[in-house]
DNA sequence: GAGTTTTACTTAACACTGTTAAATTTTATT
DNA sequence: AATAAAATTTAACAGTGTTAAGTAAAACTC
């Protein structure tokens, strides 16, 4: 009765064409200048179709979410692995892999990170708990721990730091991509900035 | 022949009208979720009224982003103005004071800062250059100056530094208006936490 | 292998959206 | 009162997300 599976087999398969299709198209025009219709025409099925396989174009985004989740988890895993730095600089190293990332795929980083709950009103709030976000934002906190037991930050509230530190690169990350008509300073001389600004604050 | 006064006066008075409703509405729906044609219900004229004293949606939004950017101006300005305090204390108080503006008004902050451009692809961006937002950020710019003449805060680039700044202030009250599932320290807390972060990180 | 049931997908439609062109009402001028 | 100008509206277009009903295809049963 391997028939069953086979069909499971290309459920998936289609699930993860239409994502495919998706994400490529919100990460090229915006999640808000792509419609259902579009996502339709170009994997070649009607547009109903999709709410087979998603609730809505919303569920349609938070899946892609988790996706791009998983890619920064991957970058910053990889830095995690090769641990033979001190936390202080894995923590830093960490701080530019997510900027970085958020200015390679700044419209997957847009609906991911910058994209406000007010466009979801009434749209159902996908829990944080178990989320790739959350194992995300627990890589932070494993390396501001890191750090400081080595004693290389300020001790505190773990949970604090990490939020302090999330907001720094974020902010960075979020105007750099919206605000595009803003006279910034040169790009990377801001990063560091940010960076090295928030480290040295942080420290004992 | 005050006649072509008084229909001035008259149109500016329809134009203010439509701002206001559209503001309040922006504030309180979120710009995605509130349409031109519920604007005009509330006011009691025809959707296409609207467009005889905005260009577009998109225009209208840009028009109350210079108000709310006003607002916010004022609020930094009056800081500024009892200048009794050091002016990195000034600093810190402008910062405290734009994070509480934006916790106040978080749709109004939303369209104004967090937007992203990708929802305005095609639609003409409002140059920056004489802005309100110009204004709001030689505020900081002003203040950073001071602290370093006062030897308050490391030498360096101002503009760097006041963008350092923006980044760290935009980032947590970016946080917290859109991520209002994601399990926050105690809001004071952090904010004190980003503020004093940020400060410390920027002394000589 | 024919008939039935289940699954996958599509067509048609609803109630919206921003926006424009044409028609109309209101106001001012002669 | 008739004409010109300005302000406002009606009607329409082309698009949106989404749902209910209908159709085609595959799988199962006999």
């Amino acid at each position: 009765m391997g028939v069953q599976e086979r069909r499971e087999r290309e459920k998936e398969e289609l699930r993860e064409i239409i994502l495919d299709a998706a994400s490529e198209m919100f990460a090229q025009e915006g999640y808000a200048n792509v419609s259902m219709r579009k996502i339709a025409d170009k994997i070649e099925y009607s547009p109903t179709t999709i709410y087979l396989y998603f609730k809505d174009k919303s569920d349609l985004l938070n899946q892609i979410c988790e996706e791009t989740f998983g890619k920064l988890i991957e970058t910053v895993a990889a830095i995690e692995a090769e641990d033979s730095d001190a936390p202080i600089n894995c923590l830093q190293k960490g701080m530019r892999a997510y900027i970085e990332f958020g200015l390679k795929y700044p419209n997957h980083y847009e609906i991911t990170f910058i994209t406000p709950l007010a466009d979801f009103l009434g749209k159902e709030i996908h829990p944080y708990e178990g989320s790739m976000g959350q194992k995300a934002f627990e890589h932070i906190t494993r390396q501001v721990v890191g750090s400081m037991k080595a004693g290389q930050i300020k001790k505190g509230d773990a949970a604090t730091i990490s939020q302090t530190i999330w907001a720094a690169i974020h902010g960075v990350t979020a105007l750099l991509i919206s605000h595009q008509d803003f006279p910034f300073v040169e790009k990377e001389i801001l990063i560091d900035s940010v960076i090295k600004t928030t480290i040295k604050g942080l420290q004992a």
